[in-house]
RNA sequence: GGAGAGAUGACCGAGUGGCCGAAGGUGCAUGACUGGAAAUCAUGUGUACGGGCAACCGUACCGAGGGUUCGAAUCCCUCUCUCUCCGCCA
């Protein structure tokens, strides 16, 4: 969420912002809602006063008096039920625009539409040249009788699956690795819960936009997360930080749910898109100032990085256009491994900055070294999520007899293993 | 799932219809005293929104929302959360 008088001040920016992220807000609406709802706020204002004035003089007036005024009260009283629904309809309406309202891309983002507009900065390692037909991840995982397909499939629902045998032991493996990476560099490892409640996606700015990709479980109001990024922000939610005890790092372990409404038909092979994973997620809460703010992304990139090389997979990262930010983003990186078995570098982690959309949303604050109250900056970063990471893994790493060779790293968390041999 | 107790400012805690944005204490800040510190004394010390160049003014907020009343921290209803007991359970 921006600020209301940052809108006002700086609607010709906020205006190129909405453009080039492709948001669906009317800013003119906004504006109006907001002229209307300070001139009405100011009326109503005025009459409580006046109601506030009359409530103090009666138990002063004398017994003669008193009656008069009693009625002078009432008439005041009814004037503000008059106009009380008038605002809080228009509140509503204001607060839903606001909403909507994307945060402005930092001044190095690319404009852009689409994929093709992003730019890529760094490429690291290069696609391996197969000297044999390499499979695809389906292929070998079932070779390995790694995940199962069908039953999951009937009793769970389309694009389910279950990890089984080398399959889930490989899945523990690297989310181990990434904790154990993130917790070397210091960051505080968190379980959170995953099912929330509303105000924690509309806090996080997931909600309202995206509110068709969350998974809604009726009966007790809470919505299962896509991202442990939600009950992360959430933790802090209305409470004021120290900035002393900025930044704070956590790294999140948790189950990831994501309707891919609207992705309908699309990646439907193996398990390059799934309704569930299990993810390891970094989250930063800074202090609000952009340099501090870009050396915390970068380092969170790099955490990612690290993981990535130790796993042994090719991959680039990219700067995302404004097209492809999401709402709260003030700049974000792609980073994708390369996947054989898709001919492509794609998409395993996304790398932000959210400057204070989300703070202001959710109700964290930081008490500033001026005395002041601010908002801190929020940050985050996959650090591994499976089984996507398991495509570029397995593929990667494939020989022409159809084993495996595991990466060094990873073989203490594979009970030793070096090399996965079908039998 | 059943029964009960509670939620007041940074913290503790008073307050059962108007004099309460809220006593008192602690903490914190500034000043006085001191060679310096402690102690002591004095003053100050919430947030949001709106108006104003500003000083400042107005409104709202005593877990949240609604109701009664001319007037609600205080009375009523609903919800949330915390604690205790019973049941169930990994």
């Amino acid at each position: 969420m921006l600020d209301i008088a940052f809108i006002r001040h700086n609607t010709d920016a906020v205006r190129e912002a909405i453009k080039n992220k492709r948001a669906d807000v009317d800013l003119d609406a906004l504006l109006a809602a907001d002229k209307e709802r300070r001139e009405l706020l100011q009326e109503l204002e005025g009459k409580r006063a006046r109601k506030n004035e009359i409530a103090q003089a009666i138990p002063k007036a004398t017994k003669e008096d008193r009656p008069g005024l009693i009625e002078e009260g009432k008439a005041a009283k009814t004037a503000i039920e008059e106009l009380e629904p008038k605002l809080a309809e228009i509140v509503s309406r204001f607060e839903d625009l606001m909403l909507r309202v994307p945060s402005l891309p930092r001044p190095e983002v690319p404009v852009g539409v689409g994929e093709d507009d992003n730019v890529e900065v760094k490429k690291v390692g290069s696609p391996r040249a197969f000297d044999f037909e390499p499979k695809d991840h389906v292929a070998l995982m079932d070779a390995f009788g790694m995940v199962a397909w069908d039953g999951p499939r009937k009793f769970a629902g389309e694009r389910s699956y279950a990890l089984v045998g080398l399959g889930a032991l490989l899945e523990r493996a690297v989310l181990n690795l990434a904790i154990d990476t993130l917790v070397d560099r210091g960051l505080t490892l968190v379980t959170p819960p995953v099912m929330v409640r509303e105000r924690a996606l509309v806090g996080t700015g997931f909600f309202p936009v995206g509110k068709a990709e969350a998974y809604a479980i009726t009966a007790d109001d809470l919505f299962l997360v896509g991202t442990s990024e939600v009950p992360l922000v959430s933790l802090h939610c209305d409470t004021t930080l120290d900035l002393a005890k900025l930044p704070v790092r956590y790294a999140g372990l948790s189950p990831c749910f994501r309707r891919e409404a609207g992705a309908h038909g699309k990646d439907t092979r193996g398990l390059y898109r799934v309704h569930q994973f299990t993810k390891v997620e970094q989250v930063v809460f800074c202090a609000p100032d952009e340099k501090v703010a870009e050396e915390e992304h970068y380092k969170l990139l790099g955490n990612a990085e690290a993981i990535l090389e130790k796993l042994e997979i090719p991959y680039r990262v990219a700067l995302a256009c404004t097209g492809e930010i999401g709402l709260g983003q003030t700049r974000k990186h792609e980073v994708e491994s390369w996947m054989p078995g898709r001919n492509a570098y794609s998409e395993t982690h996304s790398c932000s900055t959210l400057g204070d959309f989300q703070a202001r949303r959710s109700n964290i604050r930081v008490r500033l070294a001026d005395g002041t109250l601010g908002y801190p900056y929020t940050l985050n970063n996959t650090a591994i999520a499976s089984p996507r990471i398991l495509i570029a893994l397995l593929e990667n790493h494939q020989n022409a007899d159809g084993s495996i060779t595991l990466p060094k790293a990873l073989v203490p968390y594979m009970r030793g293993m070096e090399k996965l041999t079908p039998a």
